[in-house]
Order: C-alpha cells, then sequence, then structure tokens
RNA sequence: GGUUCCGUAGCUCAGUUGGAUAGAGCAACAGCCUUCUAAGCUGUGGGUCGGGAGUUCGAAUCUCCCCGGAAUCACCA
C-alpha cells in the first residue's frame, strides 16, 4: 500500500511540473510531520521550490496545496503558514493504516533474503581475570540489541563473543591463587568462580604495589621497581611458560578460566544475552602471525632492524604502529587479524560489527587500515559500534580505589529495589511468589537496561548508583507499567464479554490524540529501520517513550470499557491493543522483557 | 603536542535530511484515587543549545577558530 507520503511525494512532482514546467530535484521536496501547534498532519516544506515557482513562499504553498487538494480525497483540507504547507489527512488513511499495522504480526519486521550473507556482531569479549562490571553491561546490551534490531530488518546476524581468556592477567590471577589461594575453589568457597579470580587479580595488584613501594623506598626508581618487582618476574614466568605448554601451567589455567567461564555464563544468563560462536584468543592469536608476514614479503609492511614488524599509516594521518615484536611474537592487533581472517573464511559476512569502547578507536582505524594494505576488499565491511564510557559522579571506574560497579551485584539491587517498591504499591496480590519474584526481576532488569539504552551510544554517561535508576518518568519501568496496563484492559474486557475486534470494523472519526497515537504507530517501521542503518538501539528506546508517554495521556481521558464509550470502543481496543504490541516488541529487541501485570 | 569524540534547563537525557515558538524525566511547588492499575495524570517555574565568526530564506544540527571535558597516540590488551 502506498503511503501517504509517498503519493505526497510523487504528487508534489507532478504539480510542480504541470505548473511551472519544472523538474524537482533530489532533496527539494520536504515533506515532514505537522507541529503540534500547527494544524494539520503532513508539512512540505516549500523553500527549496520558490526556485522553479519563481513566487513568494505563500503563493507557492497555496498553489501547490489548492492542486494536491483538488486531485487527492485523503486531504481533507490545508493551510499555508509562512512557507509551510500544512495538510490534514483524512480519518479514514489513518483508520486504515491502524487496521493494516494491527492485523500484521510482522508489523515493522522484514524477512530475511534467502542465501544472503549474515552480519557479524561482536561484542562482551571479556578478560578472564575479574567479573562482568558496569562497562560489560553496557557493551552486552548493546550487543544483544543491535543484533536483534539487524534481525528485525530481515538481516542474519551471527552473534559472537572474543573472549581474552590469555595473557598477564590472567597469569596474575593464577599466581595469586598458587600463592595465597589454599586450593580454593567457588564451591569450596561459595563463590561464583569470576568473583573468586577476580579476588586473586586484586590481591595481586595489592601485593604487587606493596612491593613496588619497597623497591622505590629502597631506592629503586618507579619505572625499574614496576619491572624488578619479584611478583611481577614470576607472572611474566608463568606466561612464559604458559606459551612453552607447560603442562601443569596449562591444567591450572583451564580449571581457573573454567571457574569464569561458569560464572560468565550466569551472569549473561541473567542479563539475557547469547551468541552463536565464542572464540578464545589463544585458539586465534597465532593466526594473524602469517598474514603479517605475507604482507612484509609483499612490501606493505616494514622490518625494523630489531627484527618487529611495523605497518606505516602516516599517510593516513596516523602514526606507525607495531604488528609482530622483535621476538616474533604477537600483539593485540595481530590476533585481531587473525581473527578477522578466519571469521571472513568461514562466514563471508557483509559487514563485521564490532561492539568496542570508544578508547579503541584508534584501534579499529588501524584494524581496517592494515586489512585493506593486506589486499582484502572487505576491509571496508569492518564497522567499530564504538560507545562511550558508563563513568560515576566521582569520574571513571578505578578497580584500585575499588569504585567499580559490579554486574552481578547490581543486578541483584535492582531486583532488590523492585521487589520493595512493589511490596509498598501491594499490586501483585493474588500471584504466586515464583510468578511475583520473576516480575522484580523483569522490573529490575528493565530499568536497568533501559537507563542504558536510552542514551546514544556514542556518549559518555553518568551513572549514580544511589539515585540514577528511577522506577518513575522515563524509565523501562513505566513503559512496562502502560504494557501491564494495556493487558489488564484486556483482561477486564474478556470478563465483561467484550469482544474484542482484530481490526476497526467502522469509520469513527478520530479525536486529535487518537491522530497523534496511530501516526506514532506507524512511525515504527521507519524507526526499526534507521536504529539498524545508524547501529542506534536508543532510536528504538526513546520512540517507545514517547508512544507509551502519549498513550498513557489518552488512557487517562479515554474510558475504554465504559458503557457509554460503547460506539467507539472498538477504535480504542485497536488501538490499544496495537500500542502494546509494538511497545512490547521494540522493548523486547533491545532485551527488555514485558510482564502482561504489575 | 597530534588525532578522534563529547558539550542542550540545577541534575540525567531526547531533539528526524538544516525548517516554524528547542522537548521529556528527576528535583521544587500546586492540584487529581467511588472512575479500565496513582510505578500514573494535570498545572507552575526553570534555556546565551560552551563562546565567536561563516554558509543559508532558515543553524542545537553544516564549516572554521577558540574554551572546557574525555579517549588515544605502547614491542599492554
Amino acid at each position: 500500500m502506498l503511503t501517504i507520503e509517498e503519493l505526497l511525494f510523487r504528487s508534489v512532482a507532478a504539480c510542480v511540473r504541470e505548473l511551472w514546467g519544472a523538474e524537482c530535484e533530489s532533496g527539494m521536496i520536504q515533506l515532514q510531520k505537522t507541529k503540534r501547534e500547527f494544524e494539520g498532519d503532513i508539512t512540505l516544506v516549500v523553500f527549496p521550490l520558490l526556485r522553479l515557482s519563481h513566487r513568494p513562499p505563500e503563493q507557492t504553498a497555496d498553489a501547490v496545496g489548492r492542486w494536491i487538494a483538488e486531485r487527492h480525497p485523503e486531504i481533507t483540507a490545508y493551510n499555508v503558514i509562512k512557507g509551510f504547507l500544512n495538510m490534514v489527512i483524512h480519518d479514514a488513511y489513518y483508520v486504515r493504516m491502524l487496521n493494516a499495522a494491527a492485523t500484521d504480526h510482522d508489523f515493522g519486521h522484514r524477512h530475511p533474503e534467502t542465501g544472503s550473507d549474515p552480519c557479524l556482531v561482536e561484542y562482551s569479549s571479556p578478560n578472564t581475570n575479574k567479573p562482568l562490571h558496569l562497562g560489560h553491561i553496557r557493551n552486552n546490551l548493546l550487543g544483544y540489541a543491535i543484533s536483534n534490531i539487524l534481525m528485525a530488518n530481515g538481516i542474519r546476524v551471527v552473534k559472537t563473543n572474543l573472549v581474552n581468556d590469555r595473557g598477564i592477567h590472567i597469569c596474575k590471577s593464577m599466581l595469586a591463587w598458587q600463592r595465597w589461594g589454599n586450593g580454593e575453589t567457588p564451591s569450596s568457597s561459595g563463590k561464583k568462580g569470576d568473583h573468586l579470580v577476580g579476588d586473586y587479580y586484586v590481591r595481586f595488584e595489592r601485593e604487587y604495589r606493596q612491593q613496588v613501594e619497597q623497591l622505590v623506598q629502597a631506592g629503586q626508581r618507579q619505572e625499574e621497581a614496576e619491572k624488578n618487582a619479584p611478583l611481577m618476574l614470576e607472572a611474566q614466568e608463568l606466561l612464559r611458560r604458559w606459551e612453552a605448554g607447560d603442562t601443569e601451567v596449562i591444567a591450572l589455567w583451564k580449571m581457573m578460566n573454567g571457574w569464569v567461564y561458569e560464572g560468565f555464563d550466569e551472569t549473561y544468563r541473567r542479563l539475557g544475552v547469547d551468541f552463536d560462536i565464542v572464540y578464545y584468543e589463544s585458539d586465534t592469536y597465532l593466526h594473524g602471525r602469517d598474514a603479517v608476514m605475507e604482507g612484509l614479503a609483499k612490501g606493505v609492511f616494514k622490518r625494523h632492524d630489531d627484527g618487529s614488524v611495523w605497518v606505516d599509516l602516516r599517510e593516513e594521518g596516523l602514526d606507525e604502529k607495531v604488528l609482530l615484536r622483535s621476538d616474533g611474537t604477537s600483539v593485540y592487533i595481530t590476533q585481531d587479524i587473525g581473527t578477522a581472517m578466519l571469521r571472513h573464511r568461514r562466514f563471508h559476512p557483509s559487514r563485521m560489527i564490532y561492539v568496542v569502547g570508544n578508547e579503541q578507536n584508534y584501534h579499529f582505524r588501524v584494524l581496517a587500515l592494515v586489512l585493506g594494505r593486506l589486499g582484502f576488499p572487505w576491509a571496508a565491511s569492518l564497522h567499530h559500534l564504538s560507545y562511550g564510557m558508563v563513568e560515576l559522579p566521582e569520574g571513571r571506574m578505578k578497580s584500585r580505589e575499588g569504585t567499580v560497579v559490579d554486574a552481578d551485584d547490581l543486578m541483584d539491587e535492582m531486583t532488590e529495589t523492585a521487589r520493595t517498591m512493589s511490596l509498598e504499591l501491594g499490586k501483585l496480590e493474588g500471584l504466586d511468589e515464583t510468578e511475583k519474584e520473576d516480575i522484580y526481576r523483569v522490573i529490575g532488569l528493565g530499568a536497568l537496561k533501559y537507563y542504558i539504552l536510552k542514551v546514544d551510544p556514542v556518549k559518555n554517561m553518568t551513572f549514580n548508583p544511589s539515585e540514577s535508576i528511577d522506577f518513575d518518568g522515563n524509565t523501562g519501568t513505566f513503559i512496562q507499567y502502560t504494557h501491564a496496563r494495556i493487558r489488564s484492559v484486556f483482561r477486564k474486557a474478556e470478563e465483561l464479554g467484550i469482544t474484542v475486534p482484530r481490526e476497526v470494523p467502522d469509520r469513527a472519526p478520530l479525536n486529535g490524540k487518537e491522530r497523534e497515537i496511530i501516526k506514532l504507530i506507524l512511525d515504527f517501521p521507519a524507526v526499526l529501520r534507521d536504529a539498524a542503518d545508524t547501529c542506534n538501539p536508543s532510536l528504538l528506546a526513546n520512540y517507545s517513550y514517547q508512544l507509551v508517554k502519549e498513550y498513557n495521556q489518552f488512557y487517562h481521558d479515554h474510558s475504554i470499557l465504559r458503557e457509554e464509550n460503547k460506539d467507539i470502543r472498538s477504535l480504542r481496543l485497536v488501538m490499544s491493543s496495537t500500542v502494546g504490541r509494538v511497545v512490547k516488541d521494540a522493548m523486547n529487541l533491545l532485551g527488555i522483557e514485558m510482564p502482561d501485570r504489575m
């Protein structure tokens, strides 16, 4: 079905051709929603057309308005204010479009093209030496949400996680555990595996700092002391033995990483995110080396006298960047080169999206350029979905100062707060305990997820642990609450024996509020597309709030089930159920569950 | 110092391709529960869109310069 925008677009072009004998160039026909304070639904901005009409704005707008109104019964009236032509659209059009949305189970969604290449999304990518924190939550929510949004747009998605399971950081935890652990395990201590390992990492850092301090007091320079501290030397020795395949070290590494994975799995499960494929750096870190050596042979990279291999990106405005160490071992980016190649060989992705914090903007520019230098045409398909840091009121989270907001703790607190508030309101009486607990969980997590996802990813955001997350106002809770009330209307309708039509059978006139809401519903497909095109889930979050806010005002003024509203009930019921469905759909794409009651 | 990003109400954030008088929530104050769930609704107050110049019929939005903040520029990951 032709939307009214498409119809008007063509109509304006035809009008200009007929009246002034000119063709519209792209961008000249600007249609937008009419501002609330003016009468009308769609507005044509006529300024760009003045070049063709050679008339003042008002005359141009009036001429176009008259031409269109004479030919299209959908336009019932128009008015001109300065260079703006506001057109009023017939109620029947909106009722028809509402019905189309109401009866389309995949409203706004597109079906995947068969045989098309997938989009690969990498997110989470944790280190295995400490538990997940608030920054990881932003990462995971963004990655999971954008994957869902792409899928809703008919794109096949492969969700991947690249676990950084090797390196000096995990050796530090291992060393501390060997020293001070006394064989402690998750089951012996009752601690979650990732937290247990994280505690030993913290222990290492604490002891290490003491050693450094002692060396400095004994007369060494800070940098010297940091290199010479016995604990650091031991950790490095452990890394060497790991790389040499020492069975004892490998066994310890496997055991402790196993604990961490159990812990991560639980956190992921609670957070509601998942992956199709998990890559481990210990498997992939060697693969990039061959590619770098090939590039060296082709002359796109250079070897320095000490044997290290470099890429010179000064022409692109960047610096020289090391790709292989002088001892031949790989660095961080080497591993990413290898991983990208492995993935490309296996999936032929049309796009590779990396959800990684903005502190790695430089890294991903380099990665794309290096892959380009190596001659891979798909280097251009890399997309870094960069997001800002989550900061605390006093600044950045610092593990040294114990200001890291732990993911598990935060989810616990959110659920707990939801429980307390729910009990105060006392609306869940009559439900059994497991149902109640599930609703507390859904509300607590919904508030957290929405709070994070409503912010534009590119921006740093502030998280105030004591007062940030409200359950009032522009929150996930409010959206869930409105949904729960809509569901309640339908439960009541059933009790009252009111039949709910699938679509609006009559041609009831619309009031202003109803039009606003229907227009918002009809925006959903475009918002969903924009969110995918710009890799920005916050568009969906803010859209959901806007829709629900509008609906909630309507809800108060327009009783749906009252007997005196019988004749307009069908419209209101169809509208309500469609709002409920769209909002639930949008929120689910963000990973936010929608309770039927709360 | 170089590069990139951010700067909108006291606070947290929206703001569509450049479009009309820049919007929400929190906080403050005043109302609304015989009425489909008050986690809600209605109203009041609150702005040099960091500053300046430019482009344009029109700039929070695009360009340049400055100010403030963040990240990064490692043989760390």
